[in-house]
RNA sequence: GGAAAGGUGGCCGAGUGGUUUAAGGCGGCGGUCUUGAAAACCGCUGUGGGGCUCUGUCCUCACCGUGAGUUCGAAUCUCACCCUUUCCGCCA
């Protein structure tokens, strides 16, 4: 949620920023005209209120029975008049609703210009300590199939395309990934939470999926629920209505969860493998700051995410995502990228995002810098940390050997508990 | 799923239609006293919105779980819903 300050007093660089982020500006005009007439209105029936408070409280202490009478019915008539204005005001703060959460957050000044994702800027290519592969590589789907660690066909046979049933070492070097993953996290200053996997419309409203993006998400028919697309929502939601403590700043997050996405906007696109489905696990970074220091977070945080990947021995690139690129909430992001030699792609495997105060906003998350000091909003930041099947896919093509073996990478064993990956195993 | 009792400020807790401008207490902050501290005493105390003679020790509106309703006037009365606790049922 953009201030609404901010667009009364800035229009200008508020259309400039969605303009600039291929959004259309034209929804500021309507709400700099609502916010006027909402004013107005506002004004007019908080003077007709103190009016009849002041009456009622005399009323009450009237004695002459005409008079009071006489007063009642004009008051009565003062409250047909307060109803009306606020039946308006209700109407009009409703679309101003509607609006302002429908716009997304303004991109960063360092943020490069641009329409779409061929304007991204790779930062940073970071070259991996494994041995080139002196062999053609397999897609990890062969490997996968030829291991009997990945079962396609009873994925579907359970729940449709896009999902699949990991097997036996399948599983278990996923459960390695996400163990390994959360103790790293918890090594570089993040709590652990276990999270609700189901959340309600607030929560989803709070981090910036709805109104705008219910297109995306899995919604129970019943009840209000929905299921997570990512930690980073029930995350969002952990703080809201709060007021912290400026010295329990920062506040460093951890958590694992299944994702749940229709995919609806990417339907065709990456059906092969495991790198796209309904259903995939994540761990999750997320931290609530103080304004000042979100920027240094956003540094912070896309270290630890590489560190993941370099005690990986992976090679991978660091990217900084374009105006037109960037996700709703976001003011800026880092997007990293792990080579897969089967595919013959760059993977996004991590997402790192500044939202600044723009959810903190929508879940009114404040702190106090002092006792008596006026509440502010937090910044919020939240990063994978990482995708697991896009991790998965990663390990398994780039440590794979010429018999069709896969060997565990080495920070991996000990939650493995074996060296190598073999077919029967 | 059934029954009962509840939901009031940072916390406890009073308040069944109008001196309530939400009593009182605790906590917190400031002060008096003290060598210092404690105690005692005095004062202060939340959130959001709007306005202005425009940033103030200002005016005003809203907020007592949420939403509707009754009324000149609602924390208080009515209805619906949500949540909590206890008991029963069911269950991992």
């Amino acid at each position: 949620m953009l201030d609404i300050n901010l667009i009364r007093h800035n229009p200008d660089i508020v259309r400039q920023g969605l303009v600039n982020r291929g959004s259309d500006p034209s929804a500021v005009d309507a709400i700099l005209a609502l916010d006027v007439q909402r004013r107005e209105i506002i004004a007019r029936s908080e003077q007709l209120r103190a009016l009849r408070n002041t009456v009622s409280k005399e009323i009450g202490r009237m004695k002459d029975e005409a008079e009071r009478e006489a007063k009642k019915a004009e008051m009565r008539r003062v409250g047909d008049e307060i109803a009306t204005l606020e039946a308006e005001l209700g109407k009009i703060e409703a679309q101003l609703a509607e609006l302002t959460g429908e716009l997304p957050n303004l991109p960063d000044p360092r943020v490069p210009i641009g329409a779409d994702e061929s304007h991204n800027v790779v930062v940073r290519t970071e070259q991996g300590t494994l041995p080139p592969l002196d062999f053609p590589a397999k897609p990890h789907w062969e490997i996968g199939e030829q291991l009997g660690i990945i079962d396609f066909e009873r994925g579907v046979k359970l729940s449709g395309s896009r999902f699949y049933v990991l097997n036996g070492l399948g599983a278990r070097l996923q459960r390695g990934l996400i163990t390994w993953m959360l103790d790293l996290r918890r090594q570089q200053g993040y709590e652990e939470r276990y999270l609700p996997f189901m959340v309600r419309s607030q929560v989803l409203f709070a981090s910036g999926q709805l109104p705008k993006f219910r297109d995306n998400l899995y919604h129970d028919a019943e009840e209000d629920f929905w299921w997570v697309p990512t930690a980073e929502v029930p995350l969002t939601g952990l703080h809201s209505d709060e007021i912290l403590s400026a010295d329990e700043l920062p506040k460093l997050y951890a958590a694992y969860t299944p994702c749940f996405r229709r995919e609806k906007m990417s339907a065709g696109k990456d059906v092969r493998g495991i790198k796209r489905g309904h259903q995939f696990d994540k761990v999750e970074m997320y931290a609530f700051t103080l304004p000042e220091e979100s920027d240094h977070y956003l540094e912070r945080m896309r270290e630890d995410a590489e560190a993941t990947l370099r005690a990986l021995g992976l090679t991978y690139r660091v990217k900084l995502l374009c105006t037109g690129d960037l996700g709703f909430a976001a003011r800026m992001t880092y997007d990293l990228e792990v080579w897969a030699p089967g595919v013959q792609e760059w993977l996004e495997v991590s997402s790192v995002s500044n939202t600044g105060d723009f959810q903190a906003r929508r879940a009114n998350i404040k702190f106090r810098r002092e006792r008596g000091a006026k509440a502010e909003f937090v910044h919020t930041l939240n990063g994978s940390g990482l995708a697991l099947p896009r991790t998965m896919i990663a390990v398994l093509e780039n440590y794979q050997q010429p018999d069709g073996s896969v060997v565990v990478p080495e920070v991996l064993r000990p939650y493995v508990g074996v060296d190598v990956i073999r077919k029967s195993d």
